[in-house]
RNA sequence: GGGCGCUUAGCUCAGCGGCGAGAGCGCUGCUUUUACACAGCAGGGGUCACAGGUUCGAAUCCUGUAGCGCCCA
């Protein structure tokens, strides 16, 4: 095709304006719709813009690396969603973007550079950002092309980074207000440490694997020399930061040792034996026997504070020190606070903790003091990122204090009361509360347990890629700090004190440190900050060197991408007023915790409790063939684009909206498409490290085996490069078959109908109620189709707004009412404008989810003349993505005609079946012979009945059946066909209606145990009870009428 | 360890108290009839994971068992 659209007028007028190519080719109405969705500005949306107001904010996806069809999914929902709301004359918004995702972005591009043999420490600061910048740019673009690829309605116009200067001043301007307000604090505390990238990670970061490791049975001996105890631990090595042994208080043995005092091996420190709830005792001293660690407990545990999140606890309880043994890259060092080691310690030192591990088990050993070690399977965090295992590490970090009320409070609050489980708040409602929707609801239960159980929030990483925090430090003397007592008492916390820095809008707080200094820090705001800066470094201050936690920029995407806090500096006014809170938020399960929580809390904070959205929808996640999640980490993700160029971007959506149901997460069979011989053909597979089955990254061509060929999974991990002997294969899935032949139906049907039409004003005023019964029922069909469609949309049912559509274009436009008007149509003006009509509303009904082929076909349809009837309107739109959504009266259900179509295709059917069954030719007229109740159904069809049985005559039952008559069992009536055949096959004719008697038999036997049963005809509704009998009466009037008939063939 | 979901036709999935359990793909037969073979018509194919229970009635509700998957710790 060389134009841009296959469409072309060709006819002379009067008739068929638009010739339409034989198939549906998806690239060309892509290129096409784009050209004038682009052309018409159709996506850019201003808060004064007539309708009400409805937005969706994109979750950004990370810069890491190209979209999946996860991505695709979640994308194409809110796009029906906004095309939709749109249709309905809503303003609609929808915010597009990407989101910097500073760890594992740094992670992607330092592992770029190694494979170059460079790591991060040879670059600068800026260098390094600035590579990280050239990677962001890439798969920026590539993410966005994408969007437009799959026909995403964004508004581009607004396309947001998480980085940008607004995204970034709304960052400055969150840090130094929850600075201000105290609910941001500096703390040392145990932290998720990766000791490979060297960062914090926060909770949801590390990810849990069983590992096989022992439990090791350590004796610490008593002070006096009087005995020892045994400690089980799986982490050996920390024993040189240990400043406690905890039994628990139940335990019978604790008595006998309250007020001793052991002596550490290794390291010979002395320390107190504590009694503590939290240990666990062994079976035999009165531990749970169900509790797999009683099996292994010894009921004394080593209490290690600065290297165990429980010991911590401990620790704070007995208020004992924290003795930190680690250097930042995990291994064993006297210079993060440990000051008491030995000589003999001090050979310890230096080695990585694996090492460690092994040295000190081996010394226990050589001592004498281990007692057993036992094999232990359990669950080690590991880092997201370096996969390797985290450690718990007293460090100084920046937190949010999320348990406040304020923050932790006001998200379960902003929770449908409906859908949260336990005590409602107290006290008067803030607005926003109770005003949070999960769909499906399941899920509410999810964001409330979090919630609930929910700690401070970690949000400085150690990293280069990021918003930097706004923070600069500097000790002072102590005659400069104010309220020195406060700072004091508060025991190395930041306390809030004014100073001189606050003239220049900047928040500053005050510490004493443990060596008796104090410290200044000052949060700076954005605004006028290259001033205060130069005179804070002037005076020595520094700024802190950790960037924020992505999740803290993307917290606030649906405020800063609006221009909060100040929309008028970037030209931004009212959009916050109009689009927050937004419509939905469309994501995925794990994201609930990470994100939707935290943009609750920080839009309520921020905005006067107002949500960052209504409905929370949660969709279903894509797996691949095997199972497994497609995921851009474990680079099994199929990218849309290579669906998109062998099924088409329509093909796609509609794919992917029709398999998203409540509960099933998808499953996708990949295929490959050969580069060599362009045959789809099933990968070869392996088995990749973490023992997930993947493509083989170099394929064979089915074809031609000596050919290779580049799987998308090897390109996108590296384990293979395409080249010219290996070209990269497109991935490929034979479910999309479906939308792709939908979207083929969809062209054909209209083409067809194009062909049946006259080009004419149109007329509205045709009253579809005074039209034959078949054009009454496709208008009721059509009202039906829209009702369920509209209903689904309301639900986030996305699957049964698909069916809806599916079965009401294929199966009813095309199957029936097509097949019958096909011979009346060309002379019927007025069935042209239901035609017409009906085929304007399908490409409405069918545009959100199929944007590209509707908005093509769209002119042709447009030129046939003005769609609409009494009762249907559907007005005049030059683009259909501008076009309004129909509307139906609720009259145009017409019931009546329902019930009479619907006998109709009964008759039908039954004809079929029986030609079927006889083999009767398709092209041979039969002559139907029946009662005068359905003759007056087929007289009343007009013309229907007999154009798709393919019956030549309809007349009376004779008195005698004529010879070769062959009966037909219609709603208990026996009807008769003849010339069904030249001869009729007795011994088939006998055997066909024996099978139906028997068939029949069992069903009557199934009702008449039923009815025969008194509970059934005391207890059911008796409108069941009479459909029973009903049945029950057709079907024994069915066997009559057949055995008739098999009395006459005698 | 806690929570959630799934197990229905060869495959991918609907249905979630009441009509002989459905769809798409695949399979079989017929049809190349000027909308569409990416099609039409007809057909075959299912102890609804298993075991108990509630009910007049269970794929559907409850309990338990087994397997698969996800989230949180």
């Amino acid at each position: 095709m060389s134009s841009a659209t296959p469409i072309e007028p060709s006819a002379p007028a009067g008739a068929s304006a638009f010739q339409l190519a034989k198939a549906y080719t998806p690239a060309d109405a892509e290129r096409y719709a784009w050209e004038r969705w682009q052309g018409g500005a159709c996506f850019h949306a201003e808060p004064g813009d007539a309708g009400a107001p409805y937005s969706i904010f994109i979750p950004p996806p990370n810069v890491t690396a190209a979209l999946h069809l996860g991505h695709a999914l979640n994308n194409t929902l809110q796009d029906v969603l906004t095309r939709f709301h749109r249709m309905r004359g809503m303003n609609a918004m929808w915010m597009p973007g990407t989101d910097h995702a500073g760890i594992a972005t740094q992670a992607v591009v330092e592992k770029r550079l190694l494979q170059q043999g460079r790591r991060r420490a040879d670059f600068s600061r800026t260098e390094f950002v600035a590579k990280v910048q050239e990677w962001k740019d890439e798969y920026e673009a590539t993410i966005l092309g994408q969007l437009r690829a799959m026909g995403a309605s964004c508004d581009y116009d607004r396309t947001r980074f998480t980085m940008d200067p607004v995204c970034a001043a709304a960052v400055r301007h969150a840090f130094l207000r929850l600075f201000d307000e105290g609910l941001i604090y500096r703390g040392k505390r145990l932290v998720n440490w990766d000791p490979v990238t060297r960062t914090a990670l926060a909770d949801d970061e590390v990810e849990m694997h069983e590992v096989d490791g022992h439990f090791w049975y350590l004796r610490y001996p008593l002070e006096d020399g009087s005995g020892h105890v045994t400690v089980a631990t799986t982490r050996p090595e920390t024993m040189l930061g240990d400043t406690a042994v905890a039994v628990n208080p139940r335990d019978p043995r604790a008595a006998a040792l309250r007020g001793r005092r052991l002596r550490l091996p290794i390291v010979g420190r002395v320390i107190p034996i504590v009694e503590d709830d939290y240990v666990v005792m062994p079976v035999e001293h009165g531990g749970d026997p169900a509790d797999a660690k009683a099996q292994f407990a010894s009921g004394f545990l080593k209490v290690t504070p600065a290297h165990d999140p429980n010991d911590w606890d401990i620790g704070i309880r007995h208020g004992l020190q924290a003795i930190n043994v680690m250097a930042p890259d995990g291994s064993i060092s006297d210079r993060h606070g440990w000051e008491d080691a030995s000589a003999e310690a001090r050979a310890f030192i230096g080695l990585s903790r694996e090492d460690a591990r092994a040295r000190v088990v081996e010394w226990f050993r050589a001592n004498g003091l281990l007692e057993a070690a036992k094999p232990y399977r359990h669950s080690v965090g590991h880092s997201y990122r370096s996969h390797v295992p985290v450690e718990p590490y007293l460090s100084e970090q920046w937190y949010v204090r999320v348990t406040d009320d304020r923050l932790k409070g006001a998200a379960l609050r902003a929770m449908n009361p409906q859908q949260r489980d336990g005590a409602a708040s107290a006290g008067p409602a803030a607005p926003g509360d109770g005003g949070l929707t999960f769909f499906p609801p399941r899920y509410a239960r999810t964001f409330q347990q979090w919630h609930e159980n929910i700690r401070d929030w970690c949000i400085s990483r150690q990293l280069w890629w990021g918003h930097r925090i706004p923070v600069w430090s500097a000790e002072v003397p102590a005659a400069e700090v104010a309220d020195r007592a406060a700072v004091d008492a508060a025991r190395g916390e930041l306390v809030r004190s004014e100073g001189s820095w606050r003239a220049s809008g900047c928040s500053e707080a005050v510490r004493r440190r443990p060596d008796g200094a104090y410290e200044r820090f000052v949060c700076v705001p954005e605004q006028g900050a290259a001033a205060t800066v130069a005179a804070l470094e002037a005076a020595g201050y520094r700024q802190d060197e950790d960037v924020l936690d992505t999740w803290f920029s993307s917290a606030l995407w649906p405020l800063s991408t609006l221009g909060w806090p100040d929309p008028a500096r970037f030209g931004m006014q009212g959009g916050l007023e109009a689009w927050n809170p937004s419509a939905v938020l469309s994501t995925a399960r794990e994201i609930i915790t990470l994100w939707v929580s935290r943009m609750v809390m920080f839009n309520r904070h921020f905005l006067g409790g107002r949500l960052p959205f209504r409905h929370v929808f949660i969709h279903a996640m894509v797996q691949d063939g095997f199972g497994q999640k497609m995921s851009k980490s474990l680079g099994n993700g199929v990218d849309p684009r290579d669906i998109i160029a062998t099924h088409g971007a329509d093909a796609m959506r509609f794919t992917l909206v029709q398999m998203t149901t409540d509960t099933q997460d998808v499953r996708m069979p990949v295929d490959m498409l050969d580069p060599w011989s362009g045959e789809t053909f099933a990968p070869a597979t392996v088995t990749d490290s973490a023992g997930y089955t993947v493509a083989a990254p170099v394929q064979k061509s089915p074809k031609d085996p000596s050919r290779r060929i580049t799987s998308a999974y090897g390109a996108s991990t590296g384990k293979a490069t395409p080249g010219p002997d290996a070209p990269l294969a497109r991935n490929t899935s034979a479910r999309f078959d479906v939308g792709r032949n939908f979207a083929n139906k969809v062209w054909n049907a209209t083409r067809f109908a194009l062909g049946s039409l006259q080009q004419v004003p149109g007329d509205a005023s045709i009253d579809p109620r005074a039209r034959p019964l078949v054009d009454r029922w496709i208008v009721a069909r059509l009202a039906h189709a829209l009702a369920s469609y509209e209903k689904a949309i309301a639900g986030y049912r996305f699957n049964e707004a698909a069916d809806a559509t599916y079965d009401f274009v294929w199966r009813e436009v095309c199957d029936w009412y097509l097949e019958s008007i096909k011979h009346t149509v060309k002379q019927d003006p007025a069935q042209q404008q239901v035609l017409r009509t009906v085929l304007d509303a399908s490409m409405r009904l069918l545009h959100p989810q199929m944007p590209f082929i509707t908005e093509q076909l769209w002119p042709a349809v447009q030129a046939t003349g003005a769609a609409g009837l009494r009762g249907v309107r559907v007005p005049a739109s030059d683009l259909c993505t501008r076009a309004a959504w129909p509307e139906v009266d609720p009259a145009a259900a017409d019931a009546e005609a329902l019930a009479a179509f619907t006998r109709v295709q009964q008759l039908v059917d039954a004809i079929r079946t029986l030609r079927g069954a006889r083999q009767v030719p398709p092209k041979r007229r039969i002559t139907l012979l029946a009662p005068a109740g359905v003759r007056a159904l087929v007289s009343g069809a007009g013309g229907v009945v007999e154009a798709l049985a393919g019956l030549e005559a309809v007349a009376d039952l004779p008195a005698d059946r004529p010879s070769g008559a062959v009966p037909l069992a219609f709603e208990g009536q026996e009807l008769l066909l003849v010339n069904l055949v030249d001869a009729v096959d007795v011994g088939s004719e006998r055997s066909r209606l024996e099978r139906l008697v028997a068939d029949k038999s069992k069903v009557i036997a199934g009702y008449e145990s039923k009815l025969g049963n008194a509970g059934y005809v005391a207890k059911a509704p008796p409108k069941v009870v009479e459909e029973t009998r009903a049945m029950l009466a057709q079907a024994k009037a069915d066997v009559d009428a057949a055995r008739r008939a098999l009395d006459a063939l005698g």
